[in-house]
DNA sequence: CTTATTTGACCCCT
DNA sequence: AGGGGTCAAATAAG
């Protein structure tokens, strides 16, 4: 854990660089003739990091430069924050004890916005279940290829209670069907046939598996290939109005912190712009998030 | 008509 | 007995 609270200490200290330089930004576009769409794309910009810091701040991890900085004070210490708990069980090794799993946790812009949470591959919802504790209800699903080519992968998505724009995700199994040579299977797969290795080895497993040729693709696998379908569910269908960027799940972050793309770094020879761009880009690339692997597959 | 989702019931594990 | 995970019939959507 202590090198997540250093983690967390060092997102802290890229976030407020990222401020100050968004500030700097904005004000040099003042004083250049720049088309409003660029200075509203700035401001917006400006205030997504100003909420990024903010929603850090709410999870303990002040600005290095800040009183009560470093804590690893977390409510949701490496996002084993889990309201579904359920009364303290480890409800997923409850049963398929001999199947792996890998969690994710996703977070997204809007309640209705549920394209983060797509991974790119076709699932089929079959149940959906009220969890002890948990405010939310935890949807079932599994892979369409299930029956017609014996696939038997499954996930398990929840709403955090806490945070209602960010979703637990588990995967158990892998893909054994047609999709499974999809970029987003074939990193489930490899993490769930190594369980055994932590999620710093996951991390670099994430710098280098996806090669450049597969960013493409996994860009276009936002496509909305399952509707996730929460929202309509009476009481989950709030809109909670926030505009959080996708990128700022915890372990999203400790991805971004931990991956070679982490272009927080500024100033290696990449202009602002750009690395910015790029920042953004790989934080929407729904197959970086972070892999956690909750126990062992034995 | 086909496919996906919903939802109550059932099964299994602790 | 209680709770999570899955099944399958009913229903909705394309």
């Amino acid at each position: 854990m202590d090198v997540c609270s250093g983690e967390k200490r060092a997102l802290a200290s890229e976030l407020a660089q990222m401020q100050a330089m968004v500030r700097e930004l904005g004000a040099r576009m003042d004083q250049q003739d720049l088309p409003p769409a660029a200075r509203e794309l700035c401001g917006e910009l400006a205030s997504c990091v100003d909420r990024s810091i903010r929603i850090a701040g709410s999870f303990g991890w002040a600005a290095p430069d800040s009183p009560g900085s470093g804590g690893d004070g977390s409510p949701r210490s490496d996002g084993a924050h889990h309201p579904a708990g359920g009364g303290g069980g480890n409800a997923q090794s409850k049963r398929r004890q001999g199947t792996p799993c890998v969690r994710r946790q996703v977070r997204v812009t809007t309640v209705h916005d549920m394209a983060p949470l797509d991974d790119g591959l076709s699932w089929r919802k079959y149940g959906q279940k009220d969890i002890l504790g948990a405010k939310y209800p935890r949807a079932y699903f599994r892979c369409t290829h299930r029956h017609s080519q014996g696939c038997a992968a499954t996930k398990h998505v929840q709403r955090d209670g806490g945070d209602p724009l960010l979703y637990d995700v588990v995967y158990h199994g892998a893909h054994t069907c047609s999709q499974a040579a999809h970029p987003g299977a074939e990193q489930l797969r490899q993490h769930l046939q190594r369980p055994g290795e932590g999620h710093a080895d996951a991390g670099q497993e994430l710098q280098s598996s996806p090669a450049p040729a597969t960013e493409g693709a996994l860009q276009a696998g936002l496509e909305p290939m399952t509707p996730y379908s929460f929202a309509p569910a009476p009481g989950y269908g709030a809109d909670f109005g926030g505009s959080f960027p996708a990128l700022l799940s915890p372990t999203g972050l400790e991805w971004q912190l931990r991956s070679g793309h982490a272009a927080v770094g500024l100033g290696a020879g990449m202009d602002y712009e750009a690395q910015l761009e790029e920042f953004f880009t790989n934080a929407a690339d729904p197959f970086q998030w972070d892999y956690q692997d909750l126990y062992a597959a034995n």
